[in-house]
RNA sequence: GGGCGUUUAGCUCAGUCGGUUCAGAGCAUCUGCCUUACAAGCAGAGGGUCCGGGGUUCGAAUCCCUGAACGCCCA
């Protein structure tokens, strides 16, 4: 007794196979049964391949119309009973009623008769996974047939050592892996196609002889030969594509190998590795020096985008309603380094609002500009203050970190490095520490501020360009008037000079921000109007007078108090950074209770952390065998956060 | 079955050499602002058992072993 849901083939079938650990086979395997039907007798024979549990734990084995069939029939010595014609009617491998009838109704014939003759015990639906064909829709039925296979051992060879070697080079490096298995048991390539366009394969044979002609020009006596039905594989013209593309000596000596490939991981085998084989093959070494590996673009459920679904948008639309500079940059601050990305379209707005960021501030910077400036790339200013040379350390310091990401293919990281760069320091605290100098009524510092400002400006867009090529070449020319032809693509990329980082000034920054920062941060919990000034006290030896006016201008304050000797006025709130105590008497506006409660979450906070680096600083162990800076950066931590803490426990105490 | 990958804030993800410049970004949330570039914005705030369990180490999100969940590839 067997089940099957191709009872239509069964008079290919050669054997019935169970598997040989079931016991109620067991005593049957090595016998012979009679076929229904045909009378034809086959073996029942014993293969692990079985499932016991499904079905009746029996099976038919039909090696020349199943695919598992087969390598149980090479496993066994099968014969191979081919029953189809090529259009799939049965041909005269089956009994003679069924010869020439459609494979469906030789299948409504085959249970008629199995019925009619008492075979059938019983039927039930079952879902199949037979497939279709994708063009056409029909059923795909296993067929066998003579193809052409190229051989890939030699070929795979150098292509393997070339990557694993590292003289090729894969973003990100974990495709090695990948490629590295699949090279290294690597089969045959089947270069035969059943599809009615393509190059026809170039194998003739003669219709007498059986001989076979394989060359690109056919055989002078074609009459006597009939060439093969089945096209070349596409891969196999795709291969030559690294240098095939290049048409002239001079070209291919120019261009090849090229530098990076930039594909989807997922034809690493079908085009990534065969290129490299091509390239070895026909020109003697690799086609290209580095391969990156996009994300594959899902939907923000996880989905692959595909027609089908219809969960792909339109890229023509996304760049209506966004710009094309903001999908651009969108997709690569999205895109992590070899996985996947979950896209929707409106997280574009990222990137929008990013494109508008940038637009207006270099609005901003040439509406502040004076009457009739022209920017000077040249400019040299007379001198520079901190916040001049912060900045420009900081931007040296973008350069070195940008190109450092894009030497490395890390693509993602480099759209976080300019982002924040051009938000938070040129936008976030450079333009706005520079607006009283804007505002100045000194031509001179107006100039000069207009100068610098575009100046930086330019870099900006420069280094912007890559990423977003449109915004960066319209204002590019805004900055200037630029003659035909003149084009931010072709103009110089920001280089990192090691002159301009400047630690002191960096320093000097930080200090700031951090002051004006614990400022804004008493003013918004002890909910001062925005629009009322405060006066500050500092406790502080490092303050220096040029800090004034910034602070007034981003902190909102009238009067500034400093010196090593300042007490803290009564009914103040007060913040500790490092070097400095700030002082904001806050008469009839303070609530004791909020400012004790705001003190003590900060004691709390440095203390959690001081307990760690107490525990850590009195461990024997720690103190002997970690590095001495390791050791002597804790310590400082440490001293830092016990004078915070005493400071702020002081301050504390006195309040009332 | 074989190979590979992922798991960190509510969501999507960074985190390279093991060390409080490492626990971060964007979005979302909360509070306050139409401050003469930007409300597509500004300022401030909250939010984490770094999947679980072992181990190595003075020290682990990071290295090793193991378990779980999810995903991709196999001509």
């Amino acid at each position: 007794m067997l089940a099957t849901t191709r009872p239509e083939t069964m008079f290919g079938d050669t054997a019935v196979a169970v598997n040989p650990d079931d016991p109620r086979y067991s005593s049957f395997i090595g016998k012979k049964l009679i076929l229904p039907l045909t009378g034809r007798e086959i073996e029942i024979i014993a293969d692990n391949y079985v499932d016991s549990t499904f079905g009746t734990g029996a099976v038919k084995i039909t090696p020349a119309h199943d695919v598992n069939d087969y390598e149980v029939g090479l496993r066994h010595n099968l014969q191979l009973i081919n029953i189809l014609h090529p259009d799939a009617t049965l041909n005269d491998n089956a009994p003679v009623e069924f010869r020439g009838l459609d494979r469906y109704d030789a299948r409504k014939k085959a249970v008629k008769m199995l019925e009619e003759q008492g075979f059938m015990l019983k039927s039930e639906d079952y879902t199949t996974n037979v497939g279709f064909s994708q063009r056409g829709h029909a059923q795909v039925e296993p067929y066998m047939s003579e193809q052409w296979f190229m051989k890939m051992d030699e070929l795979a060879k150098p292509a393997l050592t070339a990557v694993t070697s590292g003289e090729i080079n894969f973003y990100p490096p974990h495709w090695v892996k990948t490629y590295e298995h699949w090279m290294s048991n690597i089969k045959d390539w089947c270069i035969s196609r059943q599809l009615w366009w393509g190059h026809r394969i170039p194998v003739w044979y003669h219709k007498t002889t059986k001989e076979i002609y394989c060359d690109v020009n056919p055989p002078v006596d074609a009459e006597n030969w009939v060439q093969d039905n089945d096209v070349l594989d596409t891969w196999s013209s795709s291969w030559l594509w690294a240098h095939d593309v290049f048409k002239t000596e001079e070209e291919q000596k120019y261009y090849y190998p090229t530098d990076a490939l930039v594909t989807a991981p997922d034809i690493i085998f079908f085009w990534v590795a065969r290129m490299i084989m091509a390239g070895y093959y026909f020109q003697g070494e690799i086609p290209f020096k580095h391969v990156y590996f996009t994300s594959v673009i899902r939907d923000d459920t996880g989905r692959k985008m595909s027609k089908s679904l219809g969960n792909s948008p339109d890229p023509l639309d996304v760049i209506d309603q966004y710009g094309a500079d903001a999908l651009r940059f969108t997709m690569m601050f999205l895109a992590p380094l070899g996985q996947d990305v979950r896209f929707s379209e409106d997280k574009c707005d990222l990137g929008r609002n990013f494109a508008n960021k940038i637009w207006n501030a270099g609005r901003f910077i040439l509406m502040n500009t004076p009457e009739g400036f022209q920017y000077d790339e040249n400019y040299v200013p007379e001198n520079e203050d901190f916040v001049d040379k912060w900045i420009t350390s900081r931007l040296n310091s973008t350069v070195k970190n940008l190109n450092k990401a894009l030497e490395d293919f890390e693509l993602t990281n480099s759209s976080k490095i300019i982002y924040s760069f051009i938000w938070t320091d040129f936008c976030d605290w450079y333009i706005e520490l520079i607006k009283n100098r804007f505002y100045s009524d000194d031509p001179k510092v107006k100039l000069d501020t207009a100068q610098k400002a575009v100046g930086l400006f330019d870099k900006i867009l420069r280094l912007l360009h890559p990423f977003m090529p449109y915004i960066s070449e319209e204002l590019w020319h805004l900055i200037k008037t630029r003659g035909d032809g003149e084009s931010i693509s072709v103009a110089a990329f920001p280089e990192f000079n090691d002159s301009k980082v400047d630690l002191a000034g960096e320093k000097q920054m930080e200090f700031l921000q951090n002051l004006i920062t614990a400022v804004r941060n008493i003013r918004g919990e002890m909910k001062i109007a925005p629009s009322k000034p405060v006066k500050l006290h500092l406790k502080t030896t490092i303050y220096d007078p040029l800090y004034g006016d910034l602070i007034k201008k981003l902190a909102k304050v009238e009067e500034i108090t400093s010196g090593s000797d300042i007490v803290s006025p009564a009914k103040s709130a007060s913040a500790v950074i490092k070097d400095c105590e700030i002082f904001v008497p806050l008469e009839g506006l303070i609530d004791i209770e909020v400012e004790r409660t705001r003190l003590e979450k900060e004691i709390e906070r440095l203390n959690g952390g001081l307990i760690g680096l107490t525990k850590k600083l009195s461990n024997e162990e720690f103190v002997s065998r970690a590095p001495a800076d390791i050791i002597e950066k804790e310590r400082a931590k440490k001293r830092d956060w016990e004078e915070n803490i005493a400071k702020l426990q002081a301050i504390l105490d006195d309040l009332t």
